[in-house]
DNA sequence: ATGCATGAGGT
DNA sequence: CCTCATGCATA
């Protein structure tokens, strides 16, 4: 296609000269940190295109960048470049998958009989190559309809069992290469850190004095028995929701009194295990925003990291940034909102609109019938988070410090109350 | 913090 | 074409 109408906006690659300026501000998960554009080339097919990227945000300016077209509908995504580069550490995850969906909707007041059924099978996960797959394919049904737009009538249907598909497991031997350390050897000190090591257990930071309560139940139950007989449900074994939860927020409690970001987290897990994560999955996973699948499997690295950080005590944490990328996206569509409205009442209708459907609705629309799709697809992965959007996190944020905390969230139903938190 | 997008893996 | 995990680009 030699559409000429095609002005690529030209990938703005930018490098981030890590200032690892992360001061210990109350932020939540983005600071204009210092952001050094440098248009690197982004050849693809043949160059290799190593776009250093990611970084902070900002949150109130900056809003120049590609000045290209806007609207129009020209799809220009500039050839993709196939590459490889990064790589996973390939996390096997249970096959206990539990989509939850609670679908609380209707956060205007409804009945939510939080009680979802959860059964699993048993518990096998370990780290490494994973190797297991088992039949996937189970009664799912999602039948249910979001009724957290309209807040219509909605009854608590029987939850999708499972129906969950392991994903790839991509092993990626960190060796030398670029890896380079995210943080830890403060100068001249601590200069080791082995893996392997075992602090104490439980991640639990602050017992003694917080007791949650919460909605949902765990979706499976764990059990174990190996040559030795212990049960945390800590760190091995699949975890709960509730774990989750409460893992989540002390996560990001820690995370921010060690003043770093979800960016800097993000690429230390990189660094560190091999495992680049960016800010939006941290981000996600603080939030409870992703499958619980998803979430136990970030856990443990998370968890990693938790340690390490705190345990590489006042290090001036110095991170660096590597991000490889080449493929240029298509530019985002803003879908207008009046349009949004109308892909909402269609969904209510039906989630999953056929081809043919999508075709007419995008026509009608003046969307690409790829957008159409693409949004369809992003609505009903939204369906399945854990915190459907609208419904903050706990009331209490978090100022609480590690040994001392109180309280949790009392009110498992949906406080329609948008705190501050700390962005 | 999120919206739209890409891709791997499955059907 | 879908689901899922992830993330660039954004508001």
């Amino acid at each position: 296609m030699a559409t000429a109408t095609s002005s690529p906006y030209l990938a703005s690659n930018r490098i981030l000269s890590t200032g690892s300026v992360h001061s210990a501000r109350g932020v939540g998960g983005m600071q204009p940190g210092s952001t050094a554009v440098s248009s690197v080339s982004g050849g693809y097919r043949g160059d290799s295109s190593v776009k250093l990227v990611q970084s902070d945000f900002m949150q109130g300016a900056m809003a120049t960048s590609n000045g290209g077209h806007m609207l129009s509908h020209a799809h220009q995504w500039v050839t993709s470049l196939p590459h490889a580069a990064a790589a996973a550490a390939a996390v096997a995850a249970a096959e206990a998958g539990s989509t939850w969906s609670q679908s609380p909707v209707g956060m205007t007041g409804s009945p939510q009989p939080h009680d979802v059924k959860r059964n699993s099978g048993r518990e096998d996960l370990h780290l490494g190559p994973a190797q297991h797959h088992r039949s996937p394919h189970l009664g799912s049904h999602q039948t249910h309809a979001g009724t957290w737009g309209g807040a219509s009538a909605m009854h608590i249907a029987s939850m999708s069992e499972e129906q969950q598909q392991q994903q790839h497991s991509l092993i990626y031997s960190q060796t030398g290469g670029f890896t380079v350390n995210g943080m830890l050897s403060s100068p001249g000190s601590q200069s080791l850190m082995h893996a392997g090591m075992v602090r104490r257990d439980s991640p639990d930071l602050d017992h003694g004095s917080h007791h949650h309560h919460h909605h949902h139940q765990n979706p499976h139950h764990q059990q174990h028995h190996r040559g030795g007989s212990h049960e945390p449900q800590s760190d091995e074994d699949t975890p709960t929701s509730d774990d989750l939860e409460h893992f989540a927020k002390q996560f990001k409690q820690r995370r921010i009194k060690l003043g770093f970001t979800q960016a800097d987290v993000g690429l230390a897990l990189g660094t560190l295990y091999g495992n680049v994560f960016s800010q939006t999955t941290i981000c996600r996973f603080e939030a409870l925003q992703l499958s619980f699948k998803n979430m136990c499997k970030l856990k443990p690295l998370l968890n990693k990291w938790l340690e390490e950080a705190d345990s590489t005590t006042g290090s001036p944490t110095s991170i660096d940034k590597i991000a490889a990328q080449g493929r240029k996206r298509k530019k985002r569509t803003s879908i207008e909102v009046s349009v949004k409205g109308a892909l909402e009442s269609h969904f209510l209708k039906s989630p999953k609109p056929a081809a043919q459907e999508i075709t007419s609705l995008a026509d009608s629309l003046q969307l690409e019938k790829e957008v159409v799709r693409v949004w369809f697809c992003n609505r009903r992965q939204k369906e399945k988070r854990m915190t459907p959007p609208g419904l903050p996190h706990s009331p209490e944020d978090d100022y609480s410090q590690v040994g001392d905390m109180r309280a949790d969230t009392p009110s498992p139903s949906m406080d329609c109350k948008r705190m501050f938190s700390d962005t």
